[in-house]
DNA sequence: ATATGTACCATTACTACAGATGGTACATAT
DNA sequence: ATATGTACCATCTGTAGTAATGGTACATAT
């Protein structure tokens, strides 16, 4: 298991990792149940800083790709290959797409949408 | 027919403004087919730049609330009345409202949310 | 000439957020 | 002791958008 980071990559590194590891999986390079590195261990060999390898890790968990089993360590989730192809993001983007579309149709500015946008993810419900 | 602009208030003034013009017509303050002051001429008056006035009354034409009749001048819309309660700002707050929280549930990080929003929005289409 | 709306060009100040970094601390285990 | 994930605190840089300002110009009319 190699995980490499590009800094010439505008990816985000949090990404960069996300999308290794995901493919790893899929690629039966990481098996379910297999132990991943640490996050300190990790960002220490890929010499970034440990939240960051921290947030890819809690984002990997939410979409069921690895679990945290706290002072034990983080492994692939046990259904890791049937969650690695549910893409949340590319969903999110398909949501978001229909939403926006609608609203242009409708002759709402990009600016209005923006800021319609921006308040709601303020106020935080 | 009296516009004022508060400047300690945080709203936009070109929102103010059409705050205020709507508020009028609701009011049947502005008849239609009332005459509006010029832009420069409610620019000047305001002592604001003409170019935030007419990003008002763009905005108000396309709610048809006003119209434009280039050298003309610009007019209460006349069926202004039966439009000025068609809050499309509303209604954007509504459609997003919507998404964001089915996003939210489905477990989609605010984060997520605002740089798939973000890339969406860039990508003019 | 003068005035209308409109369409470009541009700059400035302000705000907000992402991404990443660093430090400290905790409970839990070996 | 040492290591695990995790949760706070914080700072910094870069980017991006809004709001508003200003200037110039155009076709169209009185």
């Amino acid at each position: 298991m190699e995980i490499v980071i590009n800094i010439d990559d505008p990816t985000p590194v949090f990404t960069q990792l996300m999308e290794q590891i995901k493919t790893a999986v899929a690629n039966n390079h990481l098996p379910e149940g297999t132990p991943l590195p640490s996050i300190r261990q990790l960002a220490n060999d890929l010499e970034v800083n440990s939240k960051t390898v921290a947030k890819a890790y809690k984002l990997l968990e939410r979409d069921n790709i690895i679990q945290s089993r706290g002072y034990r360590g983080s492994f692939v989730h046990p259904d890791a290959k049937s969650h690695c192809h549910i893409d949340l993001s590319q969903w999110t983007t398909e949501m978001l797409t229909d939403c926006i579309a609608t609203l242009r149709a409708k002759g709402v500015t990009d600016s209005e949408i923006r800021v319609a946008f921006g308040s709601l993810m303020n106020s935080k419900f």
